[in-house]
DNA sequence: TTGTATGCGTTATCAG
DNA sequence: CTGATAACGCATACAA
């Protein structure tokens, strides 16, 4: 590894001005400079970020933490697309992404408030917590300038970003109820998530509108698992044959419910609408094509480093980015032709 | 932050004892210990991982460098799940990750090496590069140690995982005929790619095992890609109907041979068997569900991670793996009950 | 068992 | 325009 003190020597030069000539500055000779460039190409230099980062104290890092990396929850692409989107932007504002994992050996041993401050990363993106995540209250309370994906908290040095889930659900039910149903239940997510309020708030709001009175044992939580939501799904609609619609807060848990449906004998969508949510890449290879509310996750991941970049250049202004959405109409929705009588 | 200085003012003992204490060595005072100890978690103290490194030259930290994080190539599950088993074995040896992907601004200006050696990552995974890649050759010549994911190359400081290609195929390829098949034509990748020449291998032996003479025009290049696959098998098998089974180098390609299949109104599996090779998320979702040769893509990134490893503690001996795989027999092949007569 | 001194590669301060 | 020199936080050879 050659340094700035080899290309000092071979130069003639001090390595202060080594130093300078390769940042850029403006108080150096532009012989001395070229001189210098020469040098430390020939010499396939490359600077020591450890050293720099020592001295300056900014390490150029953002820590990526997500909740499992591990076998399970891969299916949906989410983490990806939106592993996509940030690094796309930490790229082009100079940053690398160093990778926290729950699922590894020092998971009990070293928090990950410990991680970001042995890493000294400059700021954090926590991805897939729940909001009673030990970790999630550790990092923001550690006070390291943190961006939230899909969990409300924001502050000094947290914000977050979220898709707009009430307008999303909205649109999802309107659809519903536009084709002629009125026997609308949900299949929502967990206590534990944001969105699944927010999602189900939609819902109610939507039956309202439209004068369907709302239904607490028509809400049932499928806990974001497909496995889950088909159990769930198929008590529902067991106990309740009236259903002719339902709207599912995450498109694993809708194929969970398609999945219901079929072992009930009802046919997707004569027999049966079902809307999911996030447009995960699973939805347009379902059978039929799922109907669904799709989010942008890769421009998520985006708008999260650029949030991410605003709390860390003290701009106090933005601590919430929230993104739209639309919806996806393809083949598991259709007009209402159920046969037994309205509520 | 608070630094060892800081607890060794508290402690009025030297940096060079609480260093020793942190760090476990013998010779320190168990008391003196104790108290140090309770005074850094007083403090909550976090050792300086930069500061460390400068001085032992080591950074714990292995470079993962993945050819595109962009919005395309997110369908197959490949890389997140590689991903995971890298990471878990990665924290089960005290290093994290630090993740470079070339679809940033960043791409030209800097080289894959480049990124290392300012890093100064230990080491590197290479994932999702053609053979003819420049980064490829540019960080092998760059003596990093090095892993690299489905690209035969080793030496010195360079191994690489795989799975065994050829068997794979076979597997599939002796399915197909002993379901009667013998007119199978294959959807290759492209020459680029090593898997793909192994693939290939294996689909000829099997082949040839069976009496079946090869024929070079029934073999297509899908690039790996969905659309190109069901153009090239479209094309296929517009020209030869004779054909009655597919053999596809990639589960994604496999989907679009079937899209082509239906397109050409030949129903799957009775009209036209095909057969896939990774078993992604997506194949057993796929309608109907995928048969495919599955590999074990968590497990190829934790023994990458695993020889990565090997190569950096110095140990000469291994630079290899070569991972198993299975057929999943699923609903995509069925026995043959083609009319037309075989070659 | 503990402390002193030195250096890792870089940037920053200040004097020349 | 350039160069000594100190400092970042830590580990280590050596001395005590």
């Amino acid at each position: 590894m050659t340094t700035i003190k080899d290309i000092a020597k071979e130069a003639g030069v001090s390595v202060t001005t080594v130093s300078r000539a390769l940042n850029g500055y403006y108080d150096v000779n532009e012989n001395t400079r070229k001189k210098i460039q020469q040098i430390a190409a020939e010499l396939n230099y490359s600077p020591n970020s450890v050293a720099r980062s020592l001295v300056t104290s900014k390490t150029k890092t953002i820590g990526l933490l997500v909740s499992e990396l591990s076998r399970s929850a891969l299916k949906d692409s989410f983490m990806v697309e939106i592993m996509g989107g940030l690094n796309a932007y930490a790229g082009e504002a100079g940053y690398d992404l160093i990778l926290f994992s729950t699922d590894s050996a020092k998971q009990r041993l070293k928090s990950y408030s410990q991680l970001c401050r042995e890493r000294q990363v400059e700021g954090a993106i926590m991805l897939g917590m729940k909001k009673d995540d030990p970790y999630l209250t550790e990092v923001i309370e550690s006070n390291i300038p943190c961006v939230l994906i899909d969990i409300e908290m924001s502050g000094e040095n947290v914000g977050y970003v979220t898709t707009d889930n009430e307008f999303g659900a909205q649109t999802a039910v309107k659809h519903l109820i536009n084709l002629g149903h009125r026997n609308i239940a949900m299949v929502n997510g967990h206590d534990q998530a944001l969105v699944s309020q927010h999602r189900l708030k939609g819902y109610k709001k939507e039956l309202q509108e439209a004068g369907i009175t709302f239904r607490q044992h028509w809400v049932v939580d499928g806990q974001f698992q497909e496995e889950t939501a088909e159990k769930e799904a198929e008590k529902l609609l067991q106990e309740y044959p009236e259903i002719s619609a339902l709207f599912c807060a995450s498109d694993l848990m809708a194929l969970g419910a398609m999945r219901s449906a079929k072992k009930l004998g009802r046919n997707i969508p004569e027999s049966l609408s079902i809307a999911g949510f996030d447009d995960i890449v699973l939805a347009s290879y379902a059978h039929p094509p799922l109907t669904t509310v799709a989010q942008d996750k890769y421009k998520m991941g985006y708008e999260a480093g650029k949030l991410l970049l605003h709390i860390l250049n003290g701009d106090p202004t933005k601590r919430v980015t929230i993104l739209d959405n639309h919806l996806v109409i393809r083949n598991t929705t259709t007009a209402n032709n159920q046969k037994v009588p309205f509520n």
